[in-house]
RNA sequence: GCAGGGGUGGCCGAGUGGCUAAGGCGGCAGACUCAAGAUCUGCUGGGCGCAGGCCCGUCAAGGGUUCAAAUCCCUUCCCCUGCACCA
């Protein structure tokens, strides 16, 4: 607890000094650029610790870029774009409860701020304010000179977003259509998922209405299936349901009451007429519009009345609910009869076969139902076998000679070639229908409305496609498994509403009622960093931003002298500005969370590849997962919602930024648990205080043994080990190494002997400089301790340098480290006390048998005994030697470095007597002097020394 | 349902064909301490072994390929993300 409170103290100082003395404010020199950005926060809220998850790899891997020597800018700006601040500022004013109880126990709104969250601007600035200082506090290495926000409330943004959509439009990419959306009647908007109460995921269905004349009028049933059509038997309706006359664009429809609301949002002059009742209609006959044939209305319970039209066209051969509600009807015609329904008709009725499938006979329902044994209407199963048959039908199906000019095509293209014949022939006509229903937050149940006159952004367009493509495939993506998803998105993407009229925002140039919207307005705003700085400072006056200006900064068109003047600055702001946005750009890197992937991160791309060349194109994509709290789902509803500002009022920075690198990277979701940081913070303050010690450390040693070469070497394993995962912001792994792997090393090289100066210092120095991206404030003040230069922050990052790499002193390192183990494992198993302990190293002539074994590639006994014993030496103790390299055979064949076992072990020696508390002698097996009562000394082999233990 | 990513020891997680699993946490034992904490040391799937060793088991489940599989292929189950006018 005491250590956690120190690390606090620190990280706070350290943020103080470097934003005191601008350490991170970056402007174009000489040096190469790396331009980092972090998507901008939507602020209706405390930032939280998902925010610092994505935001700290950004920081780390600018802090990393930085430290290799480039000029990095990692700037900051804030969302406001859309509905949910000026819906929050409406619910307040209504004095919302659920609302202002989010605000104040959530997110620790005082009192005093609260009254004035009416005004959405005051929301927005208010978390800005807070959001800023937790930022501060978290360490992000961030260029505050060019924070702004989005929406018209920042006129030199909204200027960029005109900027943006002109261009946009002019290059063809924008474009009005019309659109079925899940509509709110009471909120007179659209209802996006998560605006809902029920029917998460629910999408408009687009139903295909086909008109039977009936009388003066038009009976409209509704289908998924139009081509079944030819096998039409008889019509359905509900007996219970009302019916109502509607006029609809000059015509008479006869559809259900429910439907009437419903093809009033979706078609022109709409008006009932009167209302009739389902039963007045049954017995009666409406017209086979493709046919001309006679069509009977029979009675069906399965009918709803609330889905589509409430008229349903009965194709017994091909629909399973037909079928069944047919035969249950032949079976008990009095029931029909009661309708007015003549019995000879009802009885003579036949399914007619349309489509021809594999697997099937001529009535693929009838067999459907048979085989499942459905009975009747309301039998649940219906919908299994209606999916059943249509699926095959659709992928499989082909239609049969009854079809006309449709014969002989598959189902699958038919398909649409006859709407698209019907609907000219005045047949058909669509409705949109919600498959399940959909209710508003408001409590107002959904439907669909057909949104006219709409802008989009054409990201169907396959030109537009195929830049993005080329531009993803010249991308880094990390982790590269996330790049099939981003193809895919592109592969599927289509036309994409652009603009809204509810919220905050830019209005759209040509047609003020719509503002652009969020996810279109979030796309290439990169570029506006590099203006954002000159505007904030009132050298240029952002209000007066001009299309032409842009066009100057951005593509370098028309003369800086001729358009200076009209945004109140000089030729040479201008020139500047255009010098520095061809500075920074292109992105270098973007990281967001993977649910991001499907919009903005690819329409990022899309509307780069739009606006800029090729070279100013992004250069990476970075994802990662989403954060989960003590492994649930974090969420305000469920009560485990963490802000930043908790985070470190708990842990500090330095804690808060370590934990959640090191809590995942990749695709995987990182968790957040109390546990796992108070263990980092364990882990940080234990690096700490190892610092401390041995920067007050009087006693060292002054030879240099292969314990520092070992150190030195591992040392540089762990700087490449760091700088590769950082490179491809894989933090946990760049952790692992920087942190623990560094530490264990550390901690083995004290134990092992008395730590030689140099050795030591340049370790601890090479230590923190790997550590400081992570836990930045607590690396500056290691490294002041350490006497280095300035800040760490803008240390050089330490080079992997190959030369130090010493896999002779490893191998030998490891020798000591397996003699260890193998002493402890003899005295476990011997339960003795040793007071003596003799290690014997291989004699010589075993390293040059080994050798031999290595340098053949066939393992073969005779063949390499033959060659040894050209080897006089050796020949003198053939018998030992065919012992020997039979030991050596069997064994797994591996690569071995020769190891100076006398030495290295003999170094060691003190170490041994130490850990074990015993007198410790070390031999080579050739020593003549040696103790040796057991004559053990014969069994050691290289790499593998042999040991005796007295008690 | 479709698409993408996953499922490894009590927990967090390395590991993508070859000495059957890095590191951390937790647990147990010991050292230090009046004690606790911190720190250090050893053990931590099961079993056997008074000389450094051996045997068995394990990577969601089942099946297959291979001399050899956590790793490749197939099937099933489970989790995360997305499926659009939400930010």
């Amino acid at each position: 607890m005491q250590s956690i409170e120190r690390l606090k103290e620190i990280d706070r100082r350290w943020a103080e000094r470097w934003s005191r003395e601008r350490v991170f404010e970056a402007d174009p020199d000489q040096r190469k650029k790396v331009f980092v950005t972090f998507p901008f926060p939507y602020m209706n809220g405390p930032l939280h610790l998902g925010h610092a998850f994505t935001s700290t790899r950004v920081d780390v891997y600018a802090r990393f870029k930085r430290m290799q020597g480039y000029n990095v800018l990692f700037p900051w700006a804030w969302h406001l774009t859309g509905e949910p601040i000026a819906g929050a500022a409406e619910r307040v004013k209504r004095g919302d409860e659920a609302q202002l109880r989010i605000f104040r126990e959530v997110d620790g709104v005082p009192e005093e701020e609260l009254e004035k969250f009416t005004d959405p601007e005051y929301i927005a600035r208010y978390y800005i304010r807070e959001a800023k200082k937790v930022l501060h506090e978290l360490g992000h290495s961030i260029d505050w000179r060019r924070e702004f926000t989005t929406t018209s409330l920042n006129p030199a943004f909204s200027r960029f977003i005109e900027w943006q959509y002109l261009t946009l439009k002019e290059r063809g990419y924008v474009s009005k259509g019309t659109h079925p959306v899940v509509w709110c009647p009471h909120d007179a908007s659209p209802t996006g998922d998560h605006d809902r109460l029920s029917g998460e995921g629910v999408s408009p269905t687009k139903f295909v209405l086909l008109k039977f004349p009936f009388e003066d009028a038009y009976l409209v049933a509704a289908t998924l299936r139009p081509e079944t059509i030819y096998g039409v038997t008889n019509m359905w309706l509900n007996p219970e349901a009302t019916y109502a006359r509607v006029r609809v664009d000059g015509e008479v429809w006869i559809v259900s009451t429910q439907a009437v609301p419903k093809l009033k949002e979706q078609k022109e002059g709409v008006e009932s007429e009167g209302e009739l009742s389902g039963a007045e209609l049954i017995g009666r006959h409406c017209t086979d519009p493709v046919s001309g044939r006679k069509v009977l209305i029979l009675p069906a319970s399965f009918v709803d009345p609330d889905s589509a039209t409430g008229v349903v066209m009965s194709v017994p051969s091909h629909a399973p609910y037909d079928y069944v509600a047919l035969k249950e009807l032949q079976q008990k015609p009095e029931v029909a009869e009661r309708y007015g329904v003549r019995r000879e008709e009802l009885l003579g009725i036949e399914p007619i076969s349309l489509i021809e499938t594999p697997g099937y006979g001529e009535h693929p329902a009838i067999e459907v139902c048979e085989q499942m044994g459905i009975e009747t209407q309301d039998d649940p199963r219906l919908e299994e076998a209606t999916e059943r048959v249509y699926r095959d039908e659709f992928y499989k199906g082909v239609l049969r000679e009854n079809t006309g000019r449709y014969a002989g095509m598959r189902v699958e293209e038919a398909k649409d070639r006859l709407v698209a014949d019907f609907t000219e022939q005045g047949i058909a006509d669509v409705m949109y229908e919600l498959m399940e229903e959909v209710v508003c937050r408001c409590g107002t149940r959904c439907l669909v409305k057909i949104l006219k006159d709409q802008w989009f952004l054409k990201y169907s367009d396959e030109g537009w496609k195929a830049k993005v493509r080329e531009a993803l495939a010249n991308m880094r993506i990390l982790p590269e498994e996330a790049r099939a998803s981003f193809e895919n998105t592109i592969e599927w993407l289509e036309d994409k509403a652009c603009a809204r009229k509810g919220g905050l925002g830019t209005p759209l140039p040509w047609d003020p009622e719509w503002k652009v919207e969020t996810l279109s307005d979030s796309t290439v705003y990169m570029a506006f960093y590099t203006i954002a700085k000159h505007v904030n400072q009132g050298r240029v006056n952002g209000e007066k931003l001009s299309r032409e200006v842009f066009d100057y900064i951005f593509y370098g068109k028309g003369s800086p002298e001729e358009l200076a003047e009209a945004c109140g600055t000089s030729a040479e702001v201008l020139e500047e500005m255009r010098r520095e946005f061809l500075y920074w750009m292109p992105v270098d890197l973007r990281n967001s969370a993977k649910e991001l992937i499907p919009n903005h991160l690819t329409f990022f791309v899309f509307h780069h590849v739009a606006l800029f060349e090729p070279e100013l194109w992004p250069r990476a994509i970075a994802v990662n997962g989403m954060i989960s709290i003590e492994g649930h789902k974090m969420s305000k509803k469920a009560g485990n919602f963490i802000t930043v500002r908790r985070a470190l009022e708990e842990y500090g920075a330095s804690v808060t930024r370590c934990a959640l690198m090191y809590a995942s990277e990749g695709m995987r979701d990182p968790d957040w648990s109390a546990k796992r940081a108070m263990d980092m913070s364990s882990s940080l303050s234990s690096f700490f205080r190892l610092v401390e010690e041995l920067v007050d450390r009087k006693e060292w040693r002054e030879e240099e043994r292969n314990i520092d070469r070992w150190l030195r070497s591992r040392v540089q394993r762990h700087v490449r080990e760091a700088t590769m995962s950082l490179e491809e912001m894989r933090t946990r792994s760049a952790l692992q190494a920087a942190l623990f792997d560094f530490h264990n090393d550390m901690r083995w090289y004290l134990r092992r002997d008395v730590p030689h100066r140099e050795t030591c210092m340049h370790a601890l120095r090479v230590w923190v400089r790997l550590l400081a991206p992570f836990a930045p404030a607590l690396c500056e003040e290691c490294w002041s301790m350490l006497g280095g230069e300035g800040f760490v922050s803008t240390a050089a990052w330490p080079e992997f340098r190959e030369e130090e790499l010493s896999p002779e002193a490893e191998a030998g390192e490891e020798l000591v480290m397996q003699t260890y183990e193998d002493v402890q494992s003899i005295i476990s198993v011997t339960r003795m006390k040793p007071s003596r302990i003799f290690i014997y190293t291989a004699p010589e002539w075993k390293w040059r048998v080994l050798e031999e074994v290595q340098r053949q590639e066939r393992r073969e006994f005779s063949e390499i005994m033959q060659r040894l014993m050209q080897q006089p030496e050796l020949r003198e103790r053939g018998g030992e030697v065919a012992k020997v390299l039979q030991e050596m055979l069997k064994a797994e064949p591996k690569d071995v470095l020769r190891v100076r076992e006398l030495e290295v072990l003999s170094e060691a020696a003190e170490f041994f007597r130490r850990a074990f508390e015993a007198e410790v002698s070390v031999y080579s097996a050739e020593d003549a002097e040696r103790y040796d009562p057991q004559n053990r000394s014969a069994r050691a082999m290289p790499l593998k020394p042999a040991i005796y233990i007295e008690k």
